[in-house]
DNA sequence: CCTACCGATCGGTAGG
DNA sequence: CCTACCGATCGGTAGG
């Protein structure tokens, strides 16, 4: 029952906001009464808690498995890259839920957030100041920064994708032409030549 | 004193969200009973519509003044979107505000935006598509898409700032590495070869 | 622009 | 997990 909460929670929080949510309406959708939702948890402050680090820990549990199945028809990069969206496009509401979260509360949820995803974070980081060293990724390249910019536009794709969508006259179908070019973004931006890496890449496949 | 009402409006709604704010707490930033405020707004969705109405327009008249003040010591694409973030920069709750609306009304303030920025998206597209007909402009890239992306970036970056610094470990000083870094992924992933437009600038410059 | 006031809803508790 | 209930606050109105 905890997790049915939580889980409509998230929805909840993610369409209309923690305020525009009352715990009423969580109640209701999984079918108790308010007081018994309080039982579960002491307060709403409490639920809203739990809700994203449920959401956090479940995102960062999924890393693993994003990151090794990411090898697919495209270019690995953008594999990984497509599959980081797709996470969030299964459901617009986690998206929504952490961004009016960074909102409401950058501080906390920074913290929250750091703490769970910094080895990961070390790990994208380490990655591109090696490939730096070589020839593969541009020199002039802040990684931290980069990685931030990448996420704001993941998370900023889903998130927003009707109201963008709407403003810029793009289809509203989600692994549309948003996602391609936000994948091209990221990828034209981090690599030195393209040309170079994809050469690179073809000529390695001929030779396996 | 409208005007003064609508400026706390969107500061408190970009901090606190519209369901986070009570018109008593805006009346008392400006001084007045709530009763006095509702004399002016005949309803809270009210003063809400006429907020986002003033923020967009207040913004789509800064434009022209924000693309041609842009030569400045940098190259001139960098300075345009710089001075874009600037805007949003000089109050981040301008940006807070924007991004909230959009998570709360997607289709509404789609249509108003689109509205009012449609001239300027229309302008940015097709200088676009004339640098993919000639060389200096990827032909690979979808402006719509891509004008979306950077504006994602460029409301994240000031409005989610805070939150983003301390997950990434940056520091919070809003004119550092992060907007350098968004300038560079806007350039890197815009332009053909970076090193074909500088030269052509210098030389220009040169022979000027 | 104010005082006085309204019904509805909010988060939360008592007690079982 | 429930019924019954609470004080506080919400957006909004009457009437001047």
């Amino acid at each position: 029952m905890k997790t049915r909460i939580i889980r409509e929670a998230i929805q909840l929080f993610g369409e209309r906001g923690f305020d525009g949510t009352s715990i009423q309406s969580i109640a209701e959708t999984v079918d108790i009464r308010k007081p018994s939702l309080l039982y579960h948890f002491k307060s709403k402050e409490e639920l809203r808690d739990e809700a994203i680090k449920y959401l956090i820990s479940r995102w960062v549990n999924e890393l693993p498995r994003l990151l090794t199945n990411a090898v697919s028809g495209y270019d690995r990069f953008s594999s990984i890259i497509m599959s980081l969206v797709s996470f969030f496009l299964k459901d617009a509401n986690r998206a929504r839920f952490a961004l009016r979260e960074m909102l409401d509360r950058p501080g906390e949820i920074g913290e929250l957030v750091k703490l769970q995803l910094s080895p990961w974070n070390k790990m994208i980081v380490d990655y591109i100041e090696l490939g730096q060293k070589g020839e593969t990724i541009r020199k002039d390249l802040n990684p931290r920064a980069y990685i931030m910019q990448v996420m704001l536009m993941v998370l900023g794709s889903v998130a927003m994708g009707d109201a963008a969508s709407v403003i810029f006259e793009l289809d509203s179908e989600p692994s549309g032409a948003r996602i391609d070019e936000l994948v091209r973004i990221a990828r034209e931006s981090l690599f030195t030549q393209p040309d170079k890496v994809e050469q690179k890449k073809k000529k390695k496949a001929a030779t396996d």
